[in-house]
DNA sequence: GATGAATGAGATTTCATTCAT
DNA sequence: AATGAATGAAATCTCATTCAT
């Protein structure tokens, strides 16, 4: 994934590409700390150790331009990642797949925390920006999103694997509750921990195996029991 | 719900609360517009036709303490919605009233539009925020939503309507899959509705009914097909 | 001094002079804590008991008014306990005369301490303030000052009691030497008293006539000591 | 005492002494003429022919480090020249001494009049502030300050020269009187000088000569007449 | 290419005063 | 006469971006 070290460029070119990494990560965990808006760009050069104006060469839109190649990088991850488990199956089972998937995901985030911070934080805002290249980032990232995992969805319907219910949306709803239940682990670490009064059950945030269990239960077996199976 | 027309107060209170609704609306119109962070207090000011500084006559927190009051009104109104639902079902079953709230969900949040973009754009933001204030209101407001919707998860359960998966879970699970739904919905009318590349299947983003059978289907019968009962 | 009580006036008269006097005392209090400038009027009006455009009733000029008006009574005050030491001194020489200023003055301004502190703080930025009302305020009421005590300094000169050094200038020396030891007293007592580091000796910031037997015998006696008395 | 034209820096650390000496100059300006509160940052920048946001990289505590940074000046030079004039003084007698200190302490302020006022207008406001840093730093410096004249009154004491008054005391007043002459110099100079009615007389306030002959006097052979001499 | 000083637009907030009640 | 809600001018300070070195 990472191209710093990539042998076959010139090493000026790998120079640039680590510089623009610890930029990045600095800006990601000053965005993910103070938030994009109140996160200072002084901050971030400092952290990265580079002047406040060389950021500017390596990133031409400046701060949001910074924001932007998070944005890129979680999105590229996420598509690599349904690719890898969807595209890429074998013969494993849809529900098979999708567990697997949930687990991946889970892990991936808990080592990206800082980057998955920044997806909560401002993405949703950006979405809903009044700039119209900001909204269509996101149409464009979404829609890649949706379509790299679209195609197993339908093959899955096709094969009489999953109910026929609209492709689109069904994958949609996937990805949405995967996401929804990383936003909650994370939301339960960023506070009290010794809290008691948790959200949802505990053992779910912590344990990606149990979380996957019981997302692929909801969503495959469904909420309502099944009564007819002894008769 | 609205008690700036209520008649057993004096007049100066009720004057009092309609100069706070106007504000309220201004407040939740430009912040849907910019974003809380963008959104100037002399626009704010200006839209609601007063001075600035009469608002911090009415919000003493300012800005902040408009955003808030927002959230106030979204989080009573959302467990109301909750209650409404589902601790007076009467003998409705539980999917029924699941049913019923996804459509009471996308009704009340089309007529406020601007309320719900407020809540996208900035509550997630600031459930992450730094300040334990900020943390503990939507620590407090969510476990208070959960818990509104939780014993009659915990009912069914028991009724045997529903299988024994862990309760705030589900609870957890329910309430963020139709708040997904409904951000899909915002999201796509943000966007230019000629776009062909819809992410989720369009009618359903149109109609509550069909939204709420969706959901319904997906999350009561589940995605695998029941190849049992036929033989 | 204080004319609230006086039993000619018609009621009407005696409680407006009562409010007026709560106003200013309340005033006091404020501005010697906070400094003219960071003194909200709110404030005032608050630990007044009164409503705030209620002080516009009673003193025209605002807040400034209420500074100008505790000007005017601790002129007057001073302008008094100078006439009362020095014009009725009686066969007192003119050194027992300044002794019992002395004494006198450290009593009245530890009675007073918030006006006190009002004078130290404020008086002298408007000395040279811009306004030119503001300047000939504290002309007059300086030149006022000088002037009850100038011709009890001439007289004791023409006696032959005191050298003929320049009256106006003697004068204004005398009265600020005793004003300089009254606002080190002040000062003293502002400060952390546990500390070591006092400026001057502490005995004669806590005992009247101790400070007053030391600015007699500086003033009266001179620095240098006497050698040809006793040959 | 100006390091700004020192040869052994950087030219770019001689640049940044010079801009903050522009800064200082500018703010020393606008505070003496409309003191500290009332002077707009954005003023002294424009005098200064900065940027507003410039001086925040030269004072980073802004409008009121401008003040401090003044203070600063103010304190070194007074202590200076209290040094210059007493630890340096070969055999000359403390009163001459003091004598020369007079004069130079006029000449210094005649110079820095727009310093002098400052310290006028703000330090007695400061002095009882609220906040204990700031009383902590006139603590200080006025601790400084006696400290560097008090050695050599008690040396004076000591030889016999003065009499054996309290020596903080004795040190204080010695400072307060030139300091109170000083003003009213000040004083004088900023009311209409046509105005007949001058508080002290006029010729003392123009000429430090006669300044110090007339302190000296009143000091050290004190106001009474010495009648014991002739016999 | 790297730097960081300079910039000034723009934000929030305070508060003396007015004036309708 | 007393009130206090409304007002908006004015203040400080932050910080993304530029650009001369």
């Amino acid at each position: 994934m990472s191209d710093a070290s990539n042998p076959s460029l010139s090493r000026r070119e790998r120079e640039r590409r680590m510089r623009r990494r610890a930029m990045l990560d600095a800006a990601s965990a000053v965005f993910a700390e103070k938030g994009f808006e109140q996160a200072p760009l002084d901050e971030i050069a400092e952290r990265a150790e580079f002047g406040k104006g060389t950021i500017y060469n390596y990133f031409e839109e400046g701060k949001e331009g910074l924001l932007f190649a998070l944005f890129d990088e979680a999105y590229d991850d996420l598509q690599a990642l349904i690719r890898s488990n969807f595209e890429e199956a074998g013969d494993r089972s849809f529900r098979a797949s999708f567990h697997n998937f949930v687990v991946e995901s889970f892990t991936y985030y808990e080592e990206r925390e800082d980057l998955f911070l920044n997806l909560i934080k401002e993405s949703q805002r950006l979405c809903f920006s009044d700039d119209p290249e900001k909204t269509e980032y996101f149409r464009r990232q979404q829609q890649r999103t949706i379509e790299a995992l679209a195609s197993a969805v339908e093959a899955a319907a096709e094969e009489g694997d999953i109910s026929p219910l609209p492709t689109r949306s069904v994958t949609y709803m996937l990805l949405e509750v995967v996401y929804d239940l990383i936003v909650h682990r994370s939301l339960n670490e960023h506070r009290d921990t010794t809290d008691a009064t948790c959200l949802a059950d505990v053992s779910l945030l912590h344990d990606a195996e149990a979380a996957a269990d019981f997302l692929t239960t909801l969503l495959f077996d469904g909420l309502e029991t099944r009564r007819d199976d002894s008769m």
